[in-house]
DNA sequence: ATGCTGTGCGTGATCAGTCACATATTCTAT
DNA sequence: ATAGAATATGTGACTGATCACGCACAGCAT
């Protein structure tokens, strides 16, 4: 006997319906194959029935599993990209997102602890933090950083060849005989950025050119991105350094940047030619139409995905490490000088 | 006598490294009055000391609380103004995140019952369904839905009121002078679109004008809007008929539909007027800086969570209906006509 | 000394499932 | 006919917390 008033119905509420014991009722549940197909049926009639949900609460009591990854970013940095997130791409598993400030990191992962989360998918683009110091807030719960590429091998990531890249815009300004290449960038918190700007300036040390006029500024959310472009570009003008060229950190950033270019009367490829990143969507429909560096996001947040569930299902799993490589797309923003 | 080998501590494990019951441990962790200061810091030493983490199943289990709210998104509409989404509006609740189609939004609402979700925050602009059989749907979770306003009184939810936004535009254009007035629209599945549509149509009659050339395209990610945006104002342009201006569903709409109008050899404002809609970042950036409706997302979202929490907290709270009025950012998209 | 109130802390039952094991039934092989 | 295996179903213990209740002891008034 159950009490069938009132709250929802149980499993015992479901097997007394059926006439069956609970036990039998957990096994249909679980796709047990030694049921009977009569006896099966009879149940999934009762659930139906008494509108029976599952309490996944009691369910993750006993099984120690949660079914659940979070998502965590860090200084409120929800990426464009991670826009492309799709749940199909997390199985039948649901996910909590959170985001938190630094000084809170630990204190979200212990929360994702307590709630028995299985795997964190961490982006945060300016942490940084020893791997190991990472590793001992996490609680043994697998983790993939999707944000840039370390050095070490204590940790699942993938990220991409930023020196490539920016090695592969410099060079591409160059061959096109641009000498004065300047650079607006990401805050060099962010280690991409940094590596950005040190590829910038290696990649033109080793062709015999000085570094160009640069800036900084914060580029992880449109809003932020279009205005430090715009800034940036401003005081590089106002800078009065000279420049037939410019790297800018991303596809947001250009369009505040080309603002101020336009503001100053200088024209975009004719008076400077801008190389960017991202290829972002509406990269190839702006005036001009962006030279820029493609990163498939796309295949970086599967990868991440999929190393993710691969350290989930097998514990023993060795850490991956990935660097994707970026592609130069080339479009109308960058001319050739005579 | 507890058992300490392997598994995570228990509040059992807890209390007799503290010397005290597992109930005098669970008042510790709930912040109950009574409980001797000596006690309680010989509990949290204890605690800390094992690295204890609070078992959520559990407690869920015997509360009937999850403290989660689930945020549903329908078709992979993630959009834009859902990046402004911050935790912090959500106090000490976690939130999900899923995705569903149509077909399954039954499923992954009986999921949110099931993980005994305490709100759900529904964006779904195309989902066309009667009140009653939505909430049916909810197993009495409370609802929010942030997409548009809906003529019902069951439903709590908060919307812009885009009747009064296109006429807004329309008028602005009228008032310039022009009496061709085409429009780039979001697909007319989305409510939103539909009124809009319609007040365009309703605002040009009224002012004795026969609706332009239009077109129609999804909007709801930036890739498919820069996409549509073009598509949509090749179409109209390809149709031969005649317009001097043009309202277009969003800002990323406008970056694809001004390429379109470039490529034909036409320029903003001189040659065609521009309306767009939502002012997004990148809006006042653009060649030329866009006349746009500007819709506040981030009061819209604070709004929605706001009615969101008092329902969860009240069970007994009226549906909050509330219209966000726009507002019409003059830049220079548009010009007079002679 | 007795009763009363309030504080501090402990015991047993409960939440809704799952797991290990036990039992009943049917089927096949000897 | 009967042992043995395979299939189908049931029972009791357990997960890790919370809740309702109960008891011990302190302080104070009678």
């Amino acid at each position: 006997m159950a009490k069938s008033h009132g709250k929802r119905p149980t499993i015992r509420d479901v097997a007394d319906a059926a006439g069956v014991s609970y036990q039998t009722v957990s096994r249909v549940l679980n796709d047990h194959p030694r049921v009977a197909p009569n006896t099966r049926a009879q149940v999934l009639r009762a659930m139906k029935k008494l509108g029976y949900q599952r309490n996944v609460a009691a369910q993750m009591l006993t099984t120690h599993r949660s079914r659940t990854i979070q998502l965590i970013t860090v200084d409120g940095e929800f990426p464009f990209e991670l826009l492309l997130f799709n749940s199909a791409q997390w199985g039948d598993y649901s996910a909590v997102y959170s985001d938190c400030i630094r000084a809170t990191l630990a204190e979200t992962l212990d929360k994702a602890a307590a709630r028995l989360v299985e795997g964190i998918f961490l982006y945060a683009p300016k942490l940084r933090i020893p791997d190991d110091e990472l590793l001992a807030m996490c609680h043994g719960i697998p983790l993939v950083r999707r944000d840039f590429a370390l050095e070490s091998k204590q940790i699942t990531w993938v990220g991409f060849d930023q020196i490539r890249a920016t090695q592969m815009a410099v060079q591409h300004l160059i061959d096109l005989g641009h000498r004065d290449i300047a650079v607006v960038t990401g805050t060099l918190q962010a280690l991409n950025a940094t590596w950005r700007y040190e590829s910038w300036q290696k990649t033109l040390r080793e062709n015999g050119l000085q570094p160009g006029p640069n800036a900084h500024g914060d580029y992880t959310t449109p809003k932020s991105a279009v205005r430090t472009g715009y800034e940036g570009m401003c005081l590089i003008l106002d800078s009065g350094k000279p420049f037939t060229a410019v790297l800018i950190a991303n596809d947001y950033m250009t369009i505040g940047a080309t603002h101020a270019l336009r503001e100053h009367g200088l024209r975009v490829p004719d008076d400077v030619s801008i190389v960017s990143y991202d290829n972002s969507p509406h990269a190839g429909y702006l005036d001009p139409p962006l030279t820029t560096i493609e990163f498939n996001f796309d295949l970086q947040n599967r990868l991440a995905f999929q190393f993710l569930f691969e350290m989930i299902e097998k514990s023993d799993t060795e850490p991956h490490q990935h660097i994707l490589l970026p592609d130069l797309i080339v479009r109308e923003s960058t001319r050739a000088l005579e």
